[in-house]
DNA sequence: TGAGCCAAGTTGGCTGGCCAACTTGTGCTG
DNA sequence: CAGCACAAGTTGGCCAGCCAACTTGGCTCA
């Protein structure tokens, strides 16, 4: 909580983002109790050597992962100590599980080469005719199956994509050392029935309920770089969203796009 | 779009948020057009007569929204036209149904007080013993039956709910002119089968699948308001969550916590 | 022609300062 | 004793400026 604390690489580069590490830290430690009281914007940019605005640019942070309120007229107060996972994680398979200490597999069904259609042109943003990659894979958490991954690639990821040996874990690793970059994702998330493939596959019954989550995939130019359906068994995995008054990403739409 | 348009009182109070107002109008009018590019951030403080810093917090709402994105040395991109929902919408039902054109209803269908268990006084932070008021609605759009609701209010609010008449279609707008704000959540979404009482409400058959959205809503000091669990028949809604590098406030979640 | 260098443009990050709006506790007053 | 006024503390908001890191397009040179 000293200045020394900050030399360490909690995080990467910028002096708000160890700030912001450092206060999670001692956020989710207990450091200020639950419920409890932030120190004064004040306070904490004397303490670390920083002026105000980096400070505020840290809680501003905190605040949009649902650690802390921020009210004019008082202290922050400590809201819960909601572990919030890394974009890393929530767009990776692989990370996740790992993160939670389980064994991440997968199988690759099938990868075919076709022409997109009509919707997939749309999400990935291409011209007529051209031609896109499709994976089904089925995904297992130590062994026992959890998702059915159906993943649209546009020309110039699935090209990388079909060179990968089919046994292959983590398709996001490798694709980011030939400089494909995942920055932002759209979620949508909704409960589908089960179609036969997703029975065979993960060992229910046709017409079972899914958990469905949908996500298209950009990289900092805005280019669509996938178009992923996933499926889940119930049970299996819930989605968690933290917003507030300063900040809300989460939305809830009527009917089917779909 | 030129220092004219704020004098109109597009958003509430501070500039930034008027300045991102008009840009975020101007986005999804298709004014930069899909996938074009925002002028600089310069060109833009000169163009509202503001300072480049305040077109900066401007842009971090829309960066938040997954409107545009940004990376250092080019200008931003513009990622998509996706209309945020703003938090009231997102929080209340009755908000939401009419955001869309749809005539929203709800019948109570049993309030009760009782001694909170565990679970319950862990997540509205109640002392052993404290008595909560529980309610069961079932929402309806247009007629038809939609979503069950099942809600715990702790003392002083429930208190409040429990002199509205029972027909009352709105409970969240008594409630703040009561003074019983609401400003941040916490979002739970997964799937689950409908109970007995789920099956009778919402006409479907007992073990058929609902999307259920838990939630924890507190007010500004942290102090919970109301923890709800929503059941909603599938198909008649989803859940969309946008996140980047920038800001993820959504993650994944293995097994469950209820 | 092709590769590499370079400069201009742009966003990321940080500082220091100022005032307004709001909350809270203290102390005074009726 | 209750209620009100006030002052101190705190966050929200805005400004002006500075430098670093990065992208892009044009130019030079082999």
């Amino acid at each position: 909580m000293t200045d020394v604390a900050l030399d360490q690489d909690r995080a990467a580069g910028s002096l708000y983002r160890k700030v912001a590490a450092d206060l999670r830290e001692a956020i989710t430690s207990g450091s200020f109790g639950e419920a409890g009281r932030l120190p004064a914007e004040g306070a904490l940019a004397e303490q670390y050597g920083v002026s105000r605005g980096t400070v505020r640019q840290a809680l501003a942070m905190l605040r949009a992962d649902g650690l802390v309120t921020s009210r004019r007229g008082t202290r922050r107060v400590v809201l819960g100590t909601a572990r919030v996972q890394s974009f890393s994680e929530l767009l990776s398979f692989t990370h996740w599980a790992r993160s939670m200490g389980e064994e991440p597999g997968g199988r690759l069904e099938s990868l075919i080469r076709r022409p997109a259609d009509a919707a997939e042109r749309e999400h990935l943003r291409l011209e007529p005719g051209t031609e896109v990659y499709v994976t089904l894979r089925l995904r297992t958490l130590s062994g026992t199956p959890v998702m059915v991954e159906r993943t649209v690639y546009p020309p110039r990821v699935g090209e990388l994509v079909a060179e990968l040996p089919a046994d292959v874990v983590s398709h996001t690793e490798p694709l980011r050392e030939h400089g494909i970059l995942f920055t932002d994702a759209d979620h949508t998330i909704d409960v589908v029935a089960a179609n036969a493939d997703d029975a065979r596959l993960l060992g229910c019954r046709r017409g079972s309920p899914l958990l469905r989550e949908r996500r298209r995939t950009t990289d900092p130019t805005g280019t669509p770089v996938e178009w992923s359906q996933d499926r889940y068994l119930p049970g299996t995995v819930a989605f968690s969203v933290h917003n507030s008054l300063a900040a809300s990403a989460l939305s809830r739409h009527a009917r089917e796009s779909d």
